[in-house]
DNA sequence: AACAAGGCGGGTC
DNA sequence: TGACCCGCCTTGT
């Protein structure tokens, strides 16, 4: 993938996870499929680690296809995730992401 | 230059 | 359900 093109699927994949709303989820192949690049998931996941810790952009949101948290349980980073879900609407059964309300 | 590791995903057994 | 493997591309060493 040539340089140019990298930078403008980052660009396409920072504007999704922008519009993304709240209560909303959304996976990393999911969100490198809607910014144009379906095997591009891992690069997804190194954009997001790369935002810097005071971005308003919603990273919580990206769960991993099995609607699981990728950070490993316990982390600094897995319980803010978390926290950040619970605040809108989701609860971790098992390692699962579920809506509180529905079923 | 070579290799390992990553906030992954899909398929198989 | 869980444990693998394999493809993908970028980054770090």
């Amino acid at each position: 993938m040539a340089n140019q093109e990298t930078e403008a699927f980052k660009t396409r994949v920072l504007f999704v996870l922008a519009h993304l709303e709240e209560g909303e989820i959304t996976s990393y192949g999911e969100l490198a499929r809607q910014a144009g690049n379906a095997r591009y998931a891992r690069l997804v996941g190194q954009i997001l680690k790369k935002l810097p810790s005071d971005t308003h952009l919603p990273w919580y949101r990206v769960v991993n296809s099995q609607h699981r948290i990728s950070f490993i349980e316990g982390t600094d980073a897995y319980e803010r995730q978390k926290v950040k879900l619970e605040q809108e609407g989701w609860i971790v059964v098992g390692q699962k992401l579920m809506q509180k309300e529905a079923h």
